[in-house]
DNA sequence: CAGGAATTTCCCACATTGTGGGAAAGAGCA
DNA sequence: TGCTCTTTCCCACAATGTGGGAAATTCCTG
């Protein structure tokens, strides 16, 4: 399968200049291309709008018109529709309620709900925002944040929820580790008396957390200590199959 | 400035295919190029994760790697950040909170506030998300939106806050229609008794609303009558000049 | 402010590279 | 099965992109 070069380097220094923006001269060390392709291809992808210059005046940052293309897979408005069917399976499968939530600012923001068929159940949390580390689906999204990200959001004041409210900036670095390992939280009455919760990342295509897919019942009866890790194994491969079916390909 | 073709044609095919995705052949017909070339120049992309196969087999979209270059310039994550001074001083000016709020699903989400010095104000809502039909906020971001998401947000049951919430859909309508024309909107205590407000849309450098910048204030002083055009008229250039920080160039 | 280094822009001869016609292979449909 | 539409493959040709180098510009630094 041939493929073209100049668009094969082109490519490559879009991805340098995403990565951290770079005059011409510098872009041509780092991919070890003559100084005058490198003009040539960034002047050409200039006009096209994929890269534009810093306001500093030296060197290329990506454009707009990159921003425009990726837009048009918008995640946010796809999320929902996409995990919709799953809830519903997930929900017959786990017998609890499940939802969606994804990320604003410091807090998560559960933009979704399916009910189970038990009358005794959770309330519906939908439009509520939440702070990250009181619950399993904003520590999830937090396990996939940038290292710097993590360490703004710690270096507030955290609030507690509940007695078990893990609230030690280091107590929630390590539990985030481990989200990382495992790819899913159980979290017990730490944001309220009384409801325990299991949520797991959803990822897009760019390979972002999109939002979060969580189970949580009243905690007498979720999880059944048997039935516990494959409630987990269930959330998280949902999630899973969520985050392909949002292009996810990691 | 001499720019490269094949650079110049792949970002006419992505462009294209971000507007709705389509095959070879059909790319060939809209942009008047042989086949045999935008098989070529699609495989390449293909290669790079620039554009993708659609799962019906047939047909291309805007692959992964373009939100990967498009997430460098993380609107969402720079929104505080390049607000921030702008904040203070439009706070200066109005003599009011002031705040800044992002989309969430159907709500908005207020992620910042600056408060005035005002020893009687209207408390921080930081961190609270809203539905966008009772908010000012809410409404400039929506006026935004693409017409059918427009359509699905008010396709649901829209609760009402006060008496003098707007929920009628027709109405919402028009006063979107208005927020377009006017580049802002005062809301008064629709959403709470003794509270009136006035937003104006944040737009990224893609264009679309990233968020809201509003002020806020007691309804039995603010806004007073003589200067209600003129904070509406502040808050829509403060509004503006986040944008252009953003990248917004439109 | 001059002198020097680094960076960007410009030019041009060369042949590598992309081009596009056409044919072959594959899909979809009645 | 035969027809049409789409995708893949092949190849001769030269148009197009390439990169060396030099001029122009910007950026430091003494």
């Amino acid at each position: 399968m041939q493929s073209v070069q100049s668009i094969d380097r082109a490519f490559q220094l879009l991805g340098e200049v995403a990565d951290n923006p770079a005059g011409i001269s510098e872009l041509s060390r780092r991919l070890d291309l003559p100084t005058s392709t490198v003009a040539r291809l960034l002047s050409t992808l200039e006009g096209l709008g994929a890269v534009e210059r810093l306001d500093s005046g030296t060197g290329y940052r990506i454009g707009p018109s990159v921003v425009t293309m990726a837009a048009s897979i918008d995640p946010t408005q796809s999320l929902l529709a996409v995990a919709q069917p799953h809830l519903m399976e997930l929900v017959e499968m786990v017998a609890e309620a499940v939802g969606v939530s994804i990320p604003a600012g410091y807090d998560v923001h559960y933009i979704s709900q399916v009910d189970c068929a038990n009358p005794v159940q959770v309330r519906d949390w939908t439009g509520v925002s939440l702070p990250m580390h009181v619950v399993p689906s904003g520590m999830v999204v937090l396990a996939h944040w940038p290292d710097d990200a993590v360490d703004r959001y710690l270096d507030r004041k955290l609030d507690r929820y509940t007695a078990r409210s893990v609230i030690r900036p280091t107590l929630i670095r390590e539990r985030l580790q481990q989200v990382r390992e495992n790819g899913v939280i159980w979290i017990e009455e730490e944001f309220s008396e009384g409801i325990n919760s299991v949520a797991a990342p959803l990822f897009n295509a760019a390979g972002a957390v999109a939002g979060a897919l969580h189970s949580h019942g009243p905690s007498y009866r979720f999880p059944d200590d048997a039935l516990r890790d494959i409630v987990a194994e269930q959330v998280r491969s949902s999630a899973a199959t969520i985050s392909i079916a949002l292009g996810h390909t990691g």
